[in-house]
DNA sequence: CAGTAAGACGATACTGAGTCTCGGCAATGT
DNA sequence: ACATTGCCGAGACTCAGTATCGTCTTACTG
């Protein structure tokens, strides 16, 4: 029976406090105390008060950057959207945990915004992804990896907050559903890509065909 | 020729400073001695020390926020996008300034963090905005509305990060592709109460293909 | 004109987060 | 037995942000 590491205490510590009198009313001093340590140790383990509820986001975001190098998907979005399960999956894990810290990001400021922060270094992160595989296939653009990147985000982030107040019983199922949903929001309706034979496209628009004949036509004239 | 006022001299002596010495390495005190003020003075216009590089993101929040309640459009996609008009707009009238704070918050982490949460902020706005409309109509779902308020907000933060890098002579322009691309993004594409009989149409062209389609697409998802 | 009420500012003290340095102590390896 | 390494406590320090009190100006009013 070895007892907890200093780091533990410490998180114990602060969850239980910030639980009790509330995230504000509680200084770093007060958690060191009932962890039986000193507040230079706590800053040791964690480099700043709201770090302690957040401790291991920064694995998880190299996790997520690993998974997206050793990545063999056909598509960029099919990676991400494969990546960004690992987060759900990690929330998933903490079971309690990540509900009593869901708890308290709601109420408190100052962790709601460390959380968005997290989550931008996510989207940041698939954007680039993103963008680096679309890098030569002339096809896509810069706003399209963006609205990806933000998609996968969302739908994850949808899915986590529903888990979160319990109002998903299959968050592993959901997630799936709402990732496919992402995929065929971007996948073109068009075929294309085959084999020899006659390559015959449509395109369908609204836009007004008087606008739209001399526009294509200066645009086969004189390039994109 | 009246002097300007205290809390303009403080925004000027601040932006000054982190220009010179950097944002980490310039305190309230410098401020203030600067602007020939005292410490107390500047956290009465001030509600800390990032709030004077975004100052009045509450009232363009408001303004959006305005903007939405007096909106007449058919969709809530439509409105949003509109809406969303207001924070480019808002940033292109602020020319240079918008320029100069997008050097800080591209290098001081502090004050990138900072951005984020108020863009979050607009997004959740969105977000809100969405849902309530969506409200009753049994077709649309909540993950949908998440998806749209991101979408919105990524297109138009693609469109003002290309300005404000010097990459976009017309954002204006820009903005309203990027947000028709958004919309068409989220219409069905399934065809509906087409009148009957085919649509040939061909084109010959030298062109290379592979620069052709994406050149067509947005073409006739932003219109020319 | 005299009196007064309101608002802007300065001075000062305080709390608390985060940084830094030094010094002790225990476990480990040679 | 001795040196090294790593964890910890103590304490001083900087700075952001809050709160209070006193002063001065401005403007309004009788």
């Amino acid at each position: 029976m070895d007892k907890p590491t200093a780091r533990d205490r410490l998180a114990q510590a602060a969850i239980g406090l910030f639980n009790e009198r509330g995230y504000e009313q509680t200084t770093v001093d007060d958690i060191a105390e009932r962890a039986g340590l000193s507040r230079a140790t706590f800053f040791r383990h964690y480099r700043s008060k709201e770090d302690v509820i957040f401790p291991d986001h920064d694995r998880l975001l190299g996790q997520v950057r690993d998974r997206l190098r050793s990545s063999s998907h056909s598509t960029a979005l099919a990676a991400v959207s494969d990546a960004v399960r690992l987060v759900l999956l990690h929330y998933l894990d903490e079971g309690d945990l990540a509900r009593r810290r869901y708890a308290l990001t709601s109420t408190v400021p100052a962790l709601r915004d460390r959380e968005i922060v997290s989550v931008a270094r996510y989207q940041r992160l698939f954007r680039e992804f993103i963008t680096a595989w679309m890098a030569g296939r002339a096809e896509y653009t810069a706003l399209q990896a963006e609205l990806m990147a933000a998609a996968v985000v969302s739908a994850h982030n949808h899915v986590l907050r529903r888990w979160l107040r319990g109002e998903s019983p299959d968050p592993v199922r959901e997630v799936d559903q709402a990732l496919n949903q992402v995929i065929s929001l971007f996948t073109p309706r068009t075929p294309e890509g085959d084999a020899g034979g006659a390559t015959v496209v449509a395109f369908r628009t609204s836009q007004p065909l008087d606008t739209l004949i001399p526009a294509i036509q200066t645009l086969l004239e004189t390039g994109p």
